[in-house]
DNA sequence: ATTATAGGAAACCAAATAGTTTCATGTCAA
DNA sequence: TTGACATGAAACTATTTGGTTTCCTATAAT
């Protein structure tokens, strides 16, 4: 049942897009282990809490963070599953890499 | 000698960036196994070939495509290399969805 | 009950992005 | 040498992006 993500629940935000910006890489880096509320997190970040309220927002988009209400704050908190896609995507162009590595290896060894 | 990318050849567009775009992992993935001018890679995307050819400059920005000159047309083939940098960032994260999939391993196997 | 704190929503702005059309240049073919 | 083809450059446009400030609402603290 549900294709995955269709219609109602499309995101708008896909995960390709969403680690683009440096300053969504950063915020997941700091969210890997702590989950914090928007103030502590925008003190990291030199802009205004309002940016970084929007950008948590297109990560949660992305699926990459969840949130959680707690009393006034809005506590925000890593999910790195989303990122499978990227590594299956990035899957497939392990043998091109390894490909030039194997033509290196063999240069460096027919060089004695 | 040489800190890797500064002052002079520094990327205007890094990995991330230049896979954010659906038509430019397109691109990639038409160019993995051949050597293509800019004329037939074109034929394979909604769009004008200029548009074809900026994405490309775009890629070639960021590595991962290499282009040859061949006569009066421009050849270009995929170089994986650049996508170790983002290998190495998602390499990060992998003890993350991990844990996750422990504990659901752990939580199928309590259920017999 | 009043005040302070945490956060999101709205309106706005500048710059970047993704695309177009038109034009110029270099190379191949007749 | 004349014409056709392959491509990039330039100028332009609409939309998206990343940021701001200003205001509103909900919760806590006094």
């Amino acid at each position: 049942m549900s294709k995955r993500n269709q219609a109602a629940s499309l995101p708008k935000h896909d995960v390709f897009q969403a680690i683009a910006d440096p300053t969504r890489r950063g915020l997941l880096r700091l969210l890997v282990d702590q989950e914090m509320p928007v103030n502590a997190i925008s003190g990291h970040f030199p802009m205004t809490r309002t940016a970084v309220s929007k950008h948590l927002r297109i990560l949660a988009d992305a699926g990459l963070v969840k949130e959680r209400k707690v009393g006034r704050e809005t506590r925000y908190r890593l999910d790195a599953d989303p990122l499978l896609e990227l590594k299956r995507w990035l899957a497939f162009y392990e043998r091109y890499w390894e490909n030039k590595l194997e033509a290196l290896k063999r240069y460096v060894e027919s060089e004695d």
